[in-house]
DNA sequence: TTCAAGTAGATGCAAACGCATATACATCGG
DNA sequence: CCGATGTATATGCGTTTGCATCTACTTGAA
């Protein structure tokens, strides 16, 4: 590691932070938070991804929460009739989770005027080729090896956001 | 807004926060954050870069907190010494904030260990020429017109962070 | 089969958060 | 100079978070 590496991988990270960070309060200015918070749609979101009921622990992997917040986010979500709980036939420690038609629903229409948001405020300071570019990169970045196993299925099967508004 | 520069910033944008999330959550297993959090953690070093005494409302355009959070972090890193809140002269309502002695030994040992953990997690995964176009464009997707103010004083100032380890 | 060790999720509790609002000072028109 | 409006930070309060721990189930080896 060398001193000049090290340093554009700070810069490069407290780069990442400070955009992160300025998108975020951007985005959460929007008014379309009423009904369900950032939190919860990254909830929903994410399950909108799986098309198999999922586990908590493997939602946990992908939001940043610690196990017992989202368990009782899941909790939260599930009295509300967004998600349902289910046992694992394969594993009775396990909970699957799954969204309800009211949940798909509450996540398509937040998430498509999220997406406008996005739109918005990334197509207005990146070009196609950095956007492509910062894509690529960050997958790059989310390296398959932290997470510890090797043998990550990557959600390979992505088909990130509807903007079915 | 045409159809694919929407798809190519959602999906720029979704890259992002998951590598977001995956190094903080790789970032935050290092055993350095028995003192200070990664949050007060962000205070102290926000402050670092500052040259002279900072008001809160500032420190909160940087810091991913509500205002009274901040006010409260802020308080609990002044009962704890690390940080020093004096009047501001020229305005009876605000507050100046500065780190201590205490405050910048702190943030200089961690600052340190999490440099060498930032540097190994993101030079593991990305070239030099790779970690230099990721900070241009989250440099660039900060984009200085949101925040409103088009006078700002963007901290060009930078000297990011001592590897003083 | 049995039991020790491991893993998934839930729960108690104190700390921290966000929202609404209060307080104190600034600023500006009259 | 004075009140109306605006801004900076603090505080009350209900909600959410994280840490430690508990429970329930699985796994693997004797």
């Amino acid at each position: 590691m060398t001193r000049t590496s090290s340093r554009l991988a700070n810069d490069a990270w407290e780069a990442l932070l400070t955009a992160h960070a300025a998108l975020i309060k951007h985005l959460a200015a929007d008014r379309i938070w009423h009904e369900v918070t950032m939190r919860e749609y990254d909830v929903l979101y994410t399950l909108s991804k799986c098309d198999r009921p999922t586990r908590i622990g493997e939602l946990n992997r992908n939001v940043l929460l610690s196990q017992p917040a989202l368990s009782r986010l899941v909790e939260r979500l599930a009295e509300r009739g967004l998600i349902e709980r289910s046992a694992d036939p394969a594993d009775g420690r396990g909970v699957r989770l799954s969204l309800t038609e009211a949940g798909r629903l509450q996540q398509r229409r937040v998430g498509g005027r999220h997406a406008v948001g996005v739109a918005r405020a990334v197509a207005a300071e990146l070009s196609e080729e950095e956007m492509r570019q910062l894509e690529a990169i960050c997958r790059k970045l989310s390296g398959a090896d932290r997470a510890a196993g090797p043998d990550r299925n990557d959600t390979a099967t992505s088909e990130p956001e509807e903007v079915t508004t």
